[in-house]
RNA sequence: GCCCCAGUGGUGGAAUUGGUAGACGCGGUAGACUCAAAAUCUACUAUCGGCAACGAUGUGGGGGUUCAAGUCCCUCCUGGGGCACCA
C-alpha cells in the first residue's frame, strides 16, 4: 500500500542521523585520496538568500558525489564575521556588533543545516573570533619580518561616508563601493601589503590554473596590468634636475611635443609653491578626483608650468612641461611625454592647446607629411619616419633600438610596469581584526610581542560618533612601548576584512589549533583546494589577495603550496521577475497573482501590475524569494533539485513558482517508484535475461557513465535530464516486471541506481528509499555505482543515411559493419532511392556506426 | 574606447572530436480517473503545407570552408560582463 512521503519529518530525521553519526566530519588518512571542495563563506547578514542556497547546493553536490568516488572529502563553512553592516547596526539599533554577529551566526547555521548540507561543522569559525583573528595577527608579525609589509605616506581613496580609506579595487566608478560615495584623494600613513612582489608570478602562474575559468583568469591578467617600456629621464632646461617617464612607446619618441605631470607629482607641488594659479589648478583637480572626470566629462586639463625638458634624443629640443589632469601619480613615474600622432588622449590635449603634432609611424601605403591631420590618432602598424636613426624600423624593432640609445645615452632603461598596485590594509573600523603594532616616538612602530597575542577588541566601545571608535576610546591605545617600556600609543586602523578571508581555506585544515595558523602537516594533506565555488564578483579581489597570501605564507614557513585553489568554479545569480503597481512601487511576488494570459494583478487590491523583466533578487526590488519559506513548504530537496535543473550552473537562473512545482512533482514520482514490488536486497540478477530486460539494463548503465560524466564536467542540469530519462524508462518498465522474477531483479538494480545517482543532489529522500529499499547501511558512503562495459555497446547501431546532406532515413544495422555492406543497405532503402531521383552514387561519405552520406 | 562571453521551439535549456538539431523540464492541447475538483496517469506538442505517407523551412542577419556546420572562418546586429585618462 502506498505510503506518503512526508518531507518535513523525512529531511529532519536524516539531519538528526548525520549529526549524531558525524557523518561528515574530515580527517587526514595518508592511505585514501583526499577531496578539498568550499564554497566561499558567507557574510553573517542574518538571513541566508537563493544565492546561498545555490552556491553550497553546488558545493554540496561536489563534496557528495566525490565521497561517493571513495575521495576522503573535506567541505567546510565559516562565517566571513567582521564588516561594516555590524558596525552600522551597533549605530541603528544600540546592538553590540558582536552580539549582533553571532545572533546572525546562530540564524543562518540553522538555515544551513535544514539545507541539507554535507559539512563538516566541527571545523567552523568565525574570523571575528579572538581565537581567529590572532593567528591572523601572527601572519601579519610575520610577513612584516619577511619584508611583505610596508607602512608608507600615500595618496589613498578617502571615503568621506563611511570616513574610511579604500583600495583601489573597492573604488568603482570613482565611488566608494559600499556608501557609493564619490572618493576624495587624502595622504595618510598606511599599511601595505606588498602583492606587486609577486606581480609577475601572479600573472604567469595564471597560465597553471586550468581548471579556473578563462574569464577569471583573464580579468586577473588584465587587472595585473604588465606592460614592457622603458623610464626616460628629461632633463630640465635651467636646472640641474630632470624628470622620468614612463612610455610603453619609446619608438614614437621623436613625435614628442610635451611632457605632462601628475597634479600630485613632486615637482608639481614643488612649482606650485611658487605659483598659485597652479596650486589651485592642484587643488582643483584632487577636489574631483581623476576617475570622477573621467565619468563626468574626459574633458583633458592642462597648466603650463612654463619649465622647459630637453628631448633625450636632441638637448637643443625643448618640451613645454604641464601638470595635467589626466596623468596618475599611482601609475608609472607619474609623468609622461605626449605623443599627439599616435595616442589619442595626448591628440586631444595637443588640439586644446595647440601643440605641435608630429607623425612618426607610417602606416602601410600611406605618403610622408610633416604634419599630422584630423583628430583620430594613429594607433595602428607601420615603419617609423621623421624619427633621425629609427627610420625605416618597424615599430617593435623602433622600440627595442630606441631602448638601447637610451640606454647608451645614460638616460633611462628598458623596463617592466604593472598596474597592480600594493594593497592598502589599514581600515579606520572598529569592527575587523586589529593591526598588531605600538607606535612609540622613540622606537617607532613596534610589532606587539607574540606573547601577547591576540590583541583584542575592547568591548566597551561607543559608536555615537562618527568615525574610528578604537580611536575615540579612553584607554584602550595607550600602552608601554614593548621595547622601551615608555608610554606609546596602539595602532588603532584595523585589517581589511578581504584580509580575514585571504587565508580561511588554510585555516580550515587546522580550525581548532590555538597555536599555529596551521599545522603543516594537516594543510599539507589538504591543501590544495581541488574545488571552489562562488560568485564570480570575486574574481578579482578575493581570488587574487588569496593567491597573494598563499605564496606569502609559503614563504613565512606556513604553507607548500603556491596557489590556493586549482578548481575554481563561478556560478551564475538567481534572477525573478519584478513586480511594479500602477503607481510604480515595487511589489513582492506574494502580493501579485497571475492572469491566464501572463499579465498579472494584485491580490488584494486586483489592481493590474506591470511584470518587469529578471533581475538579480534584490531587496530593494523585492524580486526576492525567502529559501526558509521554500523549505517550509517543499523541503530541502526540492530548494536543491530545483537549483540543479534546467540552467548551466554558470548561468544566471530565473526562480519560478512552476519550476519549483516541476521539482516537487518529480520527488513524488521518485517515491511512488520505490514503492514498486522487488525481490530482497542483494539478489543477484540472472545470468539469462529476456530481451526488454536486457534493454533495461542497457539503459541504467548507460545512465550511470552519462550522469557520472556529467557531474564531472559540472552539467548538473543534464545530470538531472538524465536520471530523469532514467526514470521515465524504470516508470514504464514496472509494468513489465510484474510477477517475474528476472525482471523484479532488474528493477530493483535500476532502483537503487537511481536512487544513488539522485543523492547528491536529493540526499534525504535518497536516503529514506535506500532504507525502504531494506539496506541496512546508510546511502552516505555507499560507492558509486561502475558501468559495465558491456552494457554500453549494442549489437547493432542505427545509422543516419543522408542524401546530398540531408538525413532520407535512418537503418538499424550489425555494429562495426564495414562500408561496403552499409552502403548496400543505405542504398536499398526506399526513401532513399526516391530522395536520389533515380540518380547514380557519385560518391559515398562512411562513418562508421553512425551516419552515410549519398552524393548524387 | 578596449577586452571577453552569449544569441537554438511558446519557455528554461540539450547536443565529447563538424556527423540523426530540439534530450529533459516548464507551459499548452486532448483524453482517462472523479458527482466535481485537486493530485495522478496516457497521447500529442519547432514552423509551414498535407487526411496521411511525406515534403519544405529551421540554431540572431549576411557571406564562406566542407560530402556534411548550432559547432570552423569572415562580417554585421543584439544582449550581458569586465576594464577604463594605466602613458
Amino acid at each position: 500500500m502506498s505510503t506518503r512521503y512526508n518531507v518535513q519529518s523525512v529531511e529532519a530525521k536524516w539531519q538528526k542521523i548525520w549529526a549524531d553519526k558525524k557523518s561528515f566530519e574530515a580527517h587526514e588518512d595518508k592511505s585514501k585520496k583526499k577531496y578539498y571542495v568550499m564554497s566561499m563563506f558567507p557574510y553573517p547578514s542574518g538571513r541566508i538568500h537563493m544565492g546561498h542556497v545555490r552556491n553550497y547546493t553546488l558545493s554540496d553536490v561536489v563534496a557528495r558525489y566525490k565521497r561517493a568516488q571513495g575521495f576522503n572529502v573535506l567541505h567546510p563553512m565559516g562565517w566571513d564575521a567582521f564588516g561594516l553592516p555590524a558596525e552600522n547596526a551597533a549605530r541603528e539599533r544600540k546592538v553590540h556588533p558582536a552580539q549582533w554577529t553571532y545572533e546572525n551566526i546562530k540564524n543562518m547555521r540553522a538555515e544551513l543545516v535544514r539545507m541539507g548540507l554535507a559539512l563538516d561543522w566541527s571545523r567552523e569559525f568565525a574570523t571575528c573570533d579572538p581565537t581567529y583573528y590572532k593567528h591572523q595577527q601572527k601572519l601579519f608579525l610575520d610577513f612584516l619580518k619577511a619584508g611583505f609589509v610596508d607602512r608608507k605616506e600615500s595618496w589613498v581613496n578617502w571615503d568621506p561616508v563611511d570616513h574610511t580609506v579604500l583600495a583601489n579595487e573597492q573604488v568603482i566608478d570613482g565611488r566608494g563601493w559600499r556608501s557609493g560615495a564619490v572618493v576624495e584623494k587624502r595622504k595618510l600613513s598606511q599599511w601595505f601589503l606588498k602583492i606587486t612582489m609577486y606581480a609577475d608570478d601572479l600573472l604567469q602562474a595564471l597560465g597553471t590554473l586550468d581548471r579556473w575559468p578563462e574569464k577569471v583568469r583573464l580579468m586577473q591578467e588584465n587587472w595585473i596590468g604588465k606592460s614592457a617600456g622603458a623610464r626616460v629621464n628629461f632633463k630640465l632646461a635651467g636646472r640641474g634636475d630632470s624628470v622620468e617617464v614612463f612610455t610603453t612607446r619609446p619608438d614614437t619618441l621623436f613625435g614628442a611635443s610635451f611632457l605632462a605631470l601628475s597634479p600630485n607629482h613632486p615637482l608639481a607641488a614643488e612649482m606650485a609653491q611658487k605659483d598659485a594659479k597652479l596650486a589651485a589648478f592642484i587643488a582643483e583637480c584632487n577636489r574631483t578626483g581623476t576617475s570622477e572626470v573621467a565619468i563626468e566629462t574626459a574633458e583633458k586639463h592642462g597648466y603650463d608650468t612654463g619649465l622647459k625638458a630637453q628631448h633625450v634624443f636632441d638637448e637643443n629640443w625643448q618640451l613645454p612641461v604641464y601638470v595635467a589632469n589626466f596623468v596618475l601619480m599611482e601609475y608609472g613615474t607619474g609623468a609622461i611625454f605626449g605623443c599627439p600622432a599616435h595616442d589619442q588622449r595626448d591628440l586631444d590635449f595637443a588640439r586644446k592647446y595647440n601643440l605641435k603634432v608630429t607623425p612618426v609611424v607610417l602606416s602601410p601605403g600611406e605618403e610622408k607629411k610633416n604634419t599630422f591631420e584630423g583628430s583620430e590618432a594613429y594607433t595602428g602598424p607601420g615603419t617609423i619616419y621623421n624619427s633621425k636613426f629609427l627610420d625605416g624600423l618597424e615599430i617593435e624593432d623602433a622600440k627595442q633600438k630606441s631602448i638601447s640609445e637610451i640606454e647608451k645615452r645614460g638616460a633611462g632603461k628598458g623596463t617592466i610596469q604593472f598596474r597592480l598596485r600594493d594593497w592598502g590594509v589599514s581600515r579606520q573600523r572598529y569592527w575587523g581584526c586589529p593591526i598588531p603594532i605600538i607606535h612609540c616616538e622613540t622606537c617607532g612602530a613596534v610589532p606587539v610581542p607574540e606573547k601577547d597575542l591576540p590583541v583584542k577588541l575592547p568591548d566597551d566601545v561607543t559608536f555615537d560618533k562618527p568615525g574610528n571608535p578604537l580611536d575615540h576610546h579612553p584607554t584602550w591605545k595607550n600602552v608601554a612601548c614593548p621595547k622601551c617600556n615608555k608610554p606609546a600609543r596602539r595602532e588603532t586602523d584595523t585589517c581589511d576584512t578581504f584580509v580575514d578571508s585571504s587565508w580561511y581555506f588554510a585555516r580550515y585544515c587546522s580550525a581548532k589549533n590555538p597555536d599555529v595558523p596551521v599545522e603543516k602537516s594537516q594543510a599539507d594533506y589538504w591543501l590544495p583546494v581541488d574545488q571552489y565555488v562562488g560568485g564570480v564578483e570575486h574574481a578579482i579581489l578575493h581570488l587574487l589577495y588569496s593567491r597573494f597570501f598563499t605564496r606569502a605564507m609559503k614563504a613565512t614557513g606556513h604553507l607548500s603550496v603556491t596557489e590556493p585553489f586549482t578548481g575554481l568554479f563561478t556560478q551564475g545569480m538567481v534572477t525573478h521577475e519584478s513586480y511594479k503597481d500602477e503607481e510604480g512601487k515595487w511589489l513582492y511576488p506574494e502580493e501579485i497573482e497571475k492572469n491566464a494570459d501572463g499579465s498579472a494583478k494584485h491580490v488584494k487590491t486586483g489592481k493590474p501590475v506591470t511584470v518587469g523583466r529578471n533581475e538579480t533578487m534584490s531587496k530593494s526590488k523585492k524580486n526576492v524569494v525567502d529559501p526558509g519559506k521554500i523549505i517550509d513548504s517543499y523541503g530541502a530537496d526540492t530548494a536543491r533539485l530545483f537549483m540543479m535543473s534546467d540552467s548551466p550552473p554558470e548561468r544566471d537562473l530565473e526562480w519560478t513558482d512552476s519550476g519549483v512545482d516541476g521539482a516537487w512533482r518529480y520527488i513524488g514520482r521518485l517515491w511512488r517508484l520505490a514503492e514498486a514490488e522487488l525481490p530482497a536486497v542483494g539478489t543477484s540478477i540472472p545470468a539469462t535475461l529476456d530481451d526488454t530486460a536486457k534493454k533495461t539494463r542497457q539503459i541504467i548503465h548507460r545512465t550511470i557513465a552519462s550522469v557520472s560524466d556529467a557531474y564531472e564536467r559540472f552539467h548538473f542540469n543534464s545530470a538531472v535530464a538524465k536520471v530523469r530519462e532514467l526514470s521515465n524508462a524504470l516508470e514504464e518498465f514496472v509494468g513489465n516486471a510484474k510477477e517475474n522474477p528476472a525482471r523484479q531483479a532488474v528493477l530493483r538494480e535500476g532502483i537503487e541506481t537511481l536512487t544513488i545517482l539522485m543523492a547528491p543532489m536529493l540526499p534525504h529522500i535518497a536516503e529514506e528509499i535506500w532504507e525502504k529499499l531494506g539496506h541496512k547501511t546508510m546511502l552516505v558512503g555507499t560507492p558509486w555505482p561502475k558501468a559495465e562495459a558491456s552494457l554500453l555497446v549494442d549489437n547493432t547501431v542505427t545509422i543516419a543515411v543522408q542524401v546530398n546532406g540531408k538525413l532520407r532515413a535512418t537503418i538499424t544495422l550489425p555494429r562495426d559493419i564495414n562500408a561496403k555492406d552499409a552502403e548496400a543497405a543505405a542504398l536499398a532503402d526506399a526513401g532513399v532511392q526516391r530522395a536520389m531521383g533515380g540518380n547514380a552514387a557519385k560518391k559515398v561519405i562512411f562513418v562508421p556506426n553512425k551516419l552515410i552520406n549519398v552524393v548524387a
